[in-house]
DNA sequence: AACACCATCAACCGCCGCCGT
DNA sequence: TACGGCGGCGGTTGATGGTGT
């Protein structure tokens, strides 16, 4: 959490938190109280009015991220379970590290908390591990053609093409040919979806978020591209002794079908907002 | 008990794309 | 076409609590 009272950026320039009168830092109970009773009565958005209309004393973008990443009641808080955490280095693998797109796959978690539990946990593992947290390659390793680190198996070879251009995405993000504006959301990163909208320009933003989901599922669920989005979800679990033979795709992981009778993520609603001031 | 160091994570910052004008 | 406002993103910070010495 930040010094309520003071600011990193140069004391010049002015940041809709800094503005006089706002208020910074921890949200209080009270303050949690009064935006979500505001939202339940009026709605989410027109963030920039909304403190003002609600009668708090904090900036709009404050209000956003404290809704957003704390008490919307379908955020999931809590410890983060094997499947979840299995899940984010599958999707990591695969987005780099576009944490909106990656939680967006991770029902009731939350950008924020899946950056930081990569920055706190994961990416450490990886390491530890010896593997590259960016690449998820093995670290001293030769360099590979980027389609092949992704999936060498010729078989693959709609997979390959595909996810290597995600594979550049990730890492190339001013390269416009890898990227479209997702409908909606702005910012970089935002829901843009990689290189999908290559497959069939002409479909429509449905359709391609569609594609995208198969997409993603089948990669993840280890099958022909495109042939398949109802598998059941397969777990990854790190080699003990990464070797560049081992290596599921090239891809650093084992995988291991995930039982058929396993339960699917169930936000646990309502467990009441944390991380209020302490 | 006191101190130092480390880990966690809520919150802020700066930037960018979308959209309306 | 250009511009400005807004929403949203990823990166980073720093307060707090936990653990080790």
């Amino acid at each position: 959490m930040r010094n309520p009272s003071s600011s990193s950026s140069s004391a010049a320039k002015t940041t809709c938190c800094s503005k006089v009168g706002l208020k910074r830092g921890p949200w209080t109970p009270e303050e949690d109280t009064v935006l979500v009773d505001y939202i339940n009565r009026n709605g989410e958005g027109m963030w920039r009015t909304l403190p003002k209309r609600a009668g708090l004393l904090r900036c709009g973008k404050s209000c956003r991220l404290r809704w957003m990443n704390y008490l919307r009641p379908s955020v999931k808080h809590g410890h983060i379970e094997a499947d979840e955490e299995d899940l984010i280095l599958r999707l990591h693998r695969l987005l780099g590290n576009r944490w909106s797109l990656i939680a967006g796959r991770i029902p009731g978690r939350t950008d924020n908390e899946i950056k930081n539990y990569w920055n706190a946990h994961l990416r450490k593992k990886l390491i530890r591990q010896g593997i590259d947290p960016k690449t998820h390659r093995p670290i001293n390793k030769n360099p590979v053609p980027p389609f092949q680190q992704w999936c060498p198996d010729e078989k693959h070879s709609n997979c390959a093409a595909l996810v290597g251009n995600l594979s550049y995405a990730a890492e190339d993000r001013d390269n416009p040919h890898l990227y479209v504006g997702g409908g909606g959301g702005g910012g970089h990163g935002g829901s843009e979806i990689g290189s999908i909208n290559q497959i069939d320009a002409t479909l429509a933003d449905e359709e391609v978020e569609d594609v995208f989901s198969s997409f993603l599922n089948s990669l993840m669920n280890d099958d022909s591209p495109f042939t398949s989005s109802n598998q059941p979800m397969t777990l990854l679990q790190p080699l003990p002794q990464p070797s560049p033979f081992d290596f599921d795709h090239g891809l650093g992981y084992q995988t291991v079908k995930k039982a058929a009778t396993s339960t699917p993520f169930t936000p646990k609603m309502n467990s009441g907002p944390q991380g209020i001031a302490r």
